[in-house]
DNA sequence: TTAATTATTGACCATATGGTCAGTAATTGA
DNA sequence: TCAATTACTGACCATATGGTCAATAATTAA
């Protein structure tokens, strides 16, 4: 029809995402996106709208990306048997922790970043946050009932999934809070013990 | 020495304290803060100093009212005996709830607030949120330890502490992502299962 | 009474912000 | 080839931002 677009829209989706991820939707200017993707202000503005709408996607992508990794962690995916739902949660919790020793990684959870940002103030992201907190809750659950382990010890599950869902995000603060990892590990290790 | 003071800096600091807790560090302008104080924006400026010296104020007072108020909650503070440990620890996490059902208080923690917002880019509120953190936990531990009833579990304090802790800034994010209070609850109990 | 000091007021400032405009370039279907 | 459509570029805009200035008002010690 008309000229085709040059850039990679993934790719700038992708750039877009990682600046709202780390310094959050206020501080974050059109001359932050445009640096982070190379782009000029109206080809973002062209292809994905205002602000709110950039932020809406870069959630979106988180959603699509990160936040489907951890659900597919719990699912046990690149396991064979996938069996120790326990296991697969611990992962889960040794991922947040070790973002953060990693690569000085401050970013945090974009999704838990949001909730504190804008859900307040935005009913689309409200929805989208509160949708993704469900799922990596669900998938927690879906997780420990998978383990044939844990029948045994008669576990209420959506009471320790939820518990475990709130300790996630509850580490994912402290590390944006700079405590030390030490803190971070006691406090997995004390979910874990529940389960 | 000079003229006094007209106004009553403690007020004011503690309308201040209020518009950073609702609308976070970056959402906040000066606008925003004299209309909340009454006062003329250099008088904020003299008394307190810029922005981030306000912000630091807002989360001294943070810290000295609320913080200590949840201390003194798992002190058992207004309670004789004061043994039930576990108890204190469930007020703790219900206040949290609570206070989103009740007044749809949507501020959550300034101290969970600031950890995401502000923590990771100024020393100064990191320095002031970790230990904001670590004397939440430290407050846990010692409800738990003062609990006769629960030496016989044999519980690893530690963890089971930061493990409480955790949640409960967990609780406080989904407060924040408008999540049902039901799941808030099941967290709640869920943590308190363990103890 | 006066000098010194601090508070209050409101105008002022440079800059950054989110967002728009209009001109040009590229592409496609007719 | 040409009209239509979309992309790209960079100038542009109104407004909001954090912060400052200078004038005036109030207070106290000397």
């Amino acid at each position: 029809m008309a000229r085709p677009r040059e850039f990679d829209a993934t790719a700038a989706l992708d750039a877009i995402k990682n600046v709202f991820w780390l310094k959050g939707y206020d501080a974050t200017s059109y001359a932050d996106l445009t640096e982070a993707t190379g782009l000029h202000k109206q080809s973002l503005y062209g292809a994905f709208g205002d602000k709110q709408a950039l932020y809406m996607r870069a959630l979106a992508a988180y959603d699509d990306h990160e936040v489907s990794n951890g659900v597919a962690m719990l699912e046990g995916h690149g396991q064979k048997g996938g069996y120790d739902g326990k296991k697969r949660v611990e992962a889960l919790l040794n991922a947040a922790i070790d973002a953060v020793g990693k690569h000085q990684d401050r970013r945090g959870c974009l999704l838990c970043n949001a909730a504190i940002d804008r859900a307040p103030f935005d009913p689309e992201v409200e929805k989208v946050v509160s949708s993704g907190v469900m799922r990596i809750q669900k998938a927690v659950e879906k997780a420990l009932k998978s383990d044939p382990t844990l029948k045994k010890k008669n576990l209420n599950l959506a009471q320790t999934s939820t518990m475990v869902t709130a300790a996630y995000f509850g580490i994912r603060v402290m590390a944006k809070s700079g405590i030390p990892p030490a803190i971070m590990k006691s406090a997995r290790d004390g979910a874990l013990k529940s389960i």
